[in-house]
DNA sequence: GTCTTTAATCGTATAATTACGATATACAAT
DNA sequence: ATTGTATATCGTAATTATACGATTAAAGAC
């Protein structure tokens, strides 16, 4: 992050951050409607069905993955790719619980 | 955004993403956070409770109302913010039902 | 072995984000 | 009017994100 004073900010915060964060681009958006839609999907099909040179679509697989919400197998000189359910569910968990909670807030204006 | 190539997006998967990119950072989450907690702040409210400076603040705070997720109302020399009800539901329940659905994926890997 | 295919990574250009000091603005109080 | 307070905006620097062509790596086909 640029001119970063992430630490000065709680772990939870910073988690719901890199969550939303990971969400924040359509591209990646896209991707895992895809991969919901196939449940798996070599990374060739995903190229295919973004308006993205490949080597933009890796970059942002790969940046699903450091957030931990996609996984890729290597079969032969493939990537297959797919949700990972378990990161995936803990998180929408997280930021449902989160975005609810800030939701509650009581008057004023 | 750079290089953008939004355009090529449905509308649905840019609201998805501008939503998440809202909550990308965690001074804007810890934001929502103070607003949620105390229903309305003054600005200066939020910049004492932030590790940042005020003009930071202060640009943050137009991040989430360009998003629509906030709004101030100028008081005196002061502005009062809160969280936009109709529209954090809004946003709220758009992420929830898109976070759900992709949840659903079935067997692969 | 060579060739082809697939996908990750490198290099790079452009643009957006983040951060802050300084300044401008707007109102209250005196 | 002058002063003080609060906050938005400007200007700017550093960092990060986005995008793509080119290259590399890895495996299968021949």
């Amino acid at each position: 992050m640029a001119g970063s004073k992430l630490t000065a900010f709680t772990a939870a915060q910073q988690d719901v951050a890199r969550w939303a964060k990971a969400l924040g681009h359509p591209a990646r958006v896209a991707i895992l409607e895809t991969l919901a839609r196939r449940g798996a999907c070599i990374c060739g099909e995903i190229v295919d069905e973004l308006p993205l040179a490949q080597a933009t679509v890796s970059q942002h697989l790969k940046a699903l993955k450091e957030a931990g919400l996609v996984e890729g197998t290597i079969d032969g000189p493939r990537s297959c790719y797919c949700i990972n359910k378990e990161a995936y569910a803990r998180m929408a968990e997280y930021l449902r619980q989160w975005i609810y909670e800030q939701g509650c807030a009581c008057g004023c204006c």
